[in-house]
DNA sequence: GCATGGGCAGACAGATCTGTCTGCCCCCAT
DNA sequence: ATGGGGGCAGACAGATCTGTCTGCCCATGC
């Protein structure tokens, strides 16, 4: 049997984050449209009641899954914010942040992209989730960049965008150490030039 | 062979190409589990029995969508190879094909990596598809990048995929003219490495 | 000790999806 | 002209999915 005693203090975080965890780990690992709403709560141990009342439908639940992995990323930025104030530093920070995730064994790319695979409206409550998640990241990055002196912060923004989006999608469809080898050198490159302060040809690389 | 009896007056092999065809266009655009049989045989103008009788499965039909995809990409390839022999110029091409790609504005991201996140299981023959489909063209490029006398053709090949991933994220993601300016300033610097530094000029292997 | 209320449990309903079955029509050969 | 065959058409069946409805149990207030 369960354990049902754990339950009445605090109601709040009772069965609502349990079918959010089950959620987050069953649309991510297998997609969203592959799992059923039954598969969830008998996962997580409740009933549909339950499901129902906290997250009104499918569609708010996986909204709901998209802004706790966004709390994730916002969680790890933060982190890394407060671990260092040298940007240079939090860049490669975040570049270790992403590699590990990406070499975890569990993973299966990214969930952003993933879920924009699966919900093709732009306007689609979920895609709106995406979007803003990417809006408010991008932001980030560029302001690392800008912050770490780099020539040309947007255009190292957009191709750090283009690395971490190529490491997510090739660790998780080819080999993961191959991905974020990849990603460090390109990574570790555009860092360079914030450093270095010149951007000029070839990476200078032992 | 097959159009000898089936070309007269209606396109009966045709259903097959057609459906074929619309099958391509709705599980790209929409993805595989968001379209049900019945919109494609709508669409394509034919009935259950024409379409599992040329596909038995949703499953092959998956698959067979893939191999159309596999087949674009294949031909791709062929022909910016018959259109010049220098492997430096092949390289750019191929970049301009992705770019191209990536910019038409019915763009919705990389077929593979979209089907990849809608089938878990590395198993399940979709998946199979896409390896075979993802070491091909890995093939293809490291030797493009050694016939292009680069220094670290496994590298290079590793970095490409890394950049033409993130451009088809990004751009599917975000801005794609954003994507493929970072695609063309990562490929070109690739690229770059194998003009400017040869690495022992002079073999050509088979 | 008893009534009350809120959240939990499983059964139920409507819709949808995949896959099958039987009849019909057109094309071709004789 | 006529018989045969193959592909086309829509109805049908079983399974599954989302979302709802009605009891039940336990904690709390008087």
């Amino acid at each position: 049997m369960e354990d049902r005693h754990e339950a009445p203090v605090q109601p709040a975080t009772h069965a609502k984050v349990r079918i959010l965890d089950t959620a987050n780990r069953l649309f991510y690992n297998e997609g969203v449209h592959s799992v059923g709403i039954d598969r969830i709560i008998a996962e997580a141990g409740v009933t549909k009641t339950t499901l129902y009342k906290y997250y009104r439908s499918k569609e708010l639940l996986t909204v709901s899954y998209l802004q706790l992995r966004d709390n994730y990323v916002r969680d790890i930025v933060a982190r890394l914010q407060a671990q260092t104030e040298d940007p240079i530093e939090r860049l490669h920070l975040l570049v270790e942040a992403i590699a590990g995730e990406a070499e975890k064994p569990d993973f299966r790319g990214c969930p952003f992209i993933n879920a924009t695979a699966q919900f093709s409206d732009p306007q689609h409550p979920v895609r709106l989730a995406i979007a803003e998640h990417r809006r408010w990241y991008s932001e980030q990055v560029e302001q690392m960049f800008r912050n770490a002196g780099h020539p040309d912060p947007v255009q190292a923004r957009d191709d750090f965008f283009l690395a971490r989006d190529g490491a997510y999608a090739s660790a998780n469809l080819g080999d993961p150490a191959t991905a974020t080898a990849a990603l460090r050198r390109m990574t570790g490159r555009l860092i360079g030039q914030a450093s270095g302060g010149q951007a000029s040809g070839g990476d200078s690389e032992a």
